[in-house]
DNA sequence: TTTATTTATCGCCAATTTACGATAAACTCG
DNA sequence: CGAGTTTATCGTAAATTGGCGATAAATAAA
């Protein structure tokens, strides 16, 4: 018997993370939300350069990070300026680090002895 | 003229930080890491009747942590216990702490002020 | 209005992902 | 050996992703 009708529930935190990773699972993206973090803004063109990839290709990778709030574009004709968006990063923080149990981890022994 | 031509060098910390993000970027491998990160250990059984997806599906979304370093399964016939791999897990929580500045964000005041 | 600049979108294609059922593999027990 | 249990893999189909060039859209400047 298949138990595969219901559809699966997810936690809002849940899904909220996963949107979060999954939008940060290429390397392109992580530099470019490095490049955020680091130095505040920046424009399209400014990655097109550094970035050895198609103008197209950085476009659609933006347009991923901002779907997935991570980013915002602030339209400065004819430029478009980048920066992260503050408030979904500082969930994004609290997020994965709740995941990772930082500031906690103290006595977390966590062997993998079978007990089952 | 295009700048298409150079393959786009990652460093290793943003391939290693992309291909863990990527790993977590499915609601259900979220659930199933929190699992894990909370009650040490758990047997793919046990996923297959909390989760409501086949057993192939959940064995392909266990896989998919596995490759990725997350999680490591000992071997328990008939069964097939699966932990956090701890080593890489602390790498991860580095690697994201790291990209999301903890611990030092105070003075972090990042405006998106026009000066370009 | 035309031209130049910058960015987003479209169409296309190859590769990957996600889901499933069916089946194979590995091991235990009778 | 044969049957039962548990998990992984295979085959398949639909959807998504990632890359590109070409083109559209928006605006400034001439």
């Amino acid at each position: 018997m298949s138990r595969t009708l219901a559809k699966p529930a997810y936690s809002n935190e849940e899904k909220q993370l996963a949107t979060f990773a999954k939008a940060m699972g290429h390397p392109v993206r992580i530099q470019i939300l490095k490049l955020l973090n680091d130095q505040a803004c920046c424009y399209t063109g400014d990655l097109t350069e550094s970035i050895p990839l198609a103008q197209s290709t950085i476009s659609q990778h933006l347009k991923v990070l901002k779907e997935a709030g991570l980013i915002q574009g602030e339209i400065l004709p004819p430029k478009v300026k980048y920066c992260l968006n503050q408030d979904n990063w500082q969930v994004a923080r609290r997020l994965f680090t709740g995941l990772f149990g930082v500031a906690f981890i103290e006595g977390a022994s966590q062997t993998c002895n079978s007990d089952g």
